[in-house]
DNA sequence: TACATTACTGACCCTCCGGTCATTAACTCT
DNA sequence: AGAGTTAATGACCGGAGGGTCAGTAATGTA
């Protein structure tokens, strides 16, 4: 017989393991599916006790993703600044860092997560698109436009080609988090070498003077 | 006063109807925040009604799928076959006509629905990955490979390549989707020139001899 | 040890919504 | 017209789950 757990106050460490318990839920069956009592007995507590420190699942849920994603904005803009060297190789260099960094980390988890619920969370969803795509685009366009200027890159769209470097990647996450159990997806093919591949590939496209 | 709207009996027209009704609002507030009255409200019709048409909410939706996406799937298909010609000026044809096809239309509109609710419908997912997914990697697929074979592209990454024509399409009208009111996301430039400058950019990279 | 404070609990409440079904009325047939 | 058929209605039900709060026990203080 299990003798009932015995209380615990810990007012510390509640909010992280609260939140740590609702990133695992909410990727794993969605955020409607997830029920707030689900989220309290993941992390070991019970429900009133969720609402001590989340005063709704809505609010939880913005927890969550700010908890998740502040930590790469800023290692985002710290790597921004202190890269030099030529641009094509610079790129590629960002592109594997992000993916080392947030494809495969929580951040780009939440990021899925975000795509499937920013209708529901427009606040979120502006606070997304202002700290994290805008930037994005502008640091990645800023590059491809350096690019052009030097005579490295041929004259093209630079709108479209920040398109070509992102869209693949986010495309795949999501994928594999929509259909990732049905393998049929990308058999034998895992995202770094994809990754790879699309910057040969993009690079190709681009340069003025290919290798 | 409004005298009370009269019954009309018009079994035939119900359930296109209601179909219609669905798309537009699982599209315009998602599957779960939609009210099965809602849906029948738009229709012009009592909740009761829906149900004697769709057992279910569930089954409301995968009926609205499979009758947005059946059409383009034979249409796809027909278009295949029907192709000759240089490999190059085939694929951009293709993309071309799957976005005035598909992409602009309600079957586009239900890809991005189904990437969304996926994970809520396992057997739906299964239906689209064998329906849609399979075949358009497979045809895609066959396209480059038989242009790298001609010597007309480089010996490139035949899965990465059908991935950088796929999704940049997609993450578009997903991203539309989710952020479209935040104006901020793609200012001045339309979907159509997207579509141009992308395959101008990967057939620069695709090509063994650029013009 | 006695008392005060407060993190924590979980039974309860209440709203919302998917789904039902007895009733109503539109259409058909004779 | 009268009877029969069934499309359509909307009041109702049930239960699921978000959110509450009076009570409980762990910890701090003297």
């Amino acid at each position: 017989m299990a003798t009932v757990a015995p209380r615990q106050r810990r007012k510390d460490a509640r909010p992280q393991e609260l939140l740590e318990a609702a990133l695992a839920l909410f990727v794993e069956k969605g955020f409607a599916a997830t029920r707030s009592e689900e989220v309290a007995a993941r992390a070991g507590v019970a429900k009133g006790t969720l609402y001590r420190y989340y005063p709704s699942k809505d609010e939880l849920f913005k927890a969550m993703v700010r908890e998740n994603l502040s930590v790469h904005i800023a290692e985002s803009a710290a790597q921004a600044a202190q890269y030099q060297g030529p641009i094509a190789a610079l790129l590629v260099e960002m592109m594997r860092a992000w993916w080392a960094k947030v494809g495969q980390g929580n951040a780009g988890v939440v990021c899925t997560l975000l795509m499937i619920e920013a209708r529901n969370f427009p606040e979120l969803a502006r606070f997304y698109v202002d700290e994290v795509i805008t930037p994005s685009q502008n640091l990645l366009g800023g590059l491809v436009e350096r690019g052009i200027r030097a005579g490295e890159f041929r004259a093209v769209s630079v709108e479209a080609t920040v398109h070509m470097l992102i869209a693949p990647m986010l495309h795949m996450m999501l994928h594999q988090h929509s259909f990732g159990e049905h393998d049929i997806c990308h058999p034998g093919m895992d995202a770094a070498e994809l990754l790879e591949a699309q910057m040969a590939l993009l690079l190709h496209g681009l340069l003025a003077d290919p290798v």
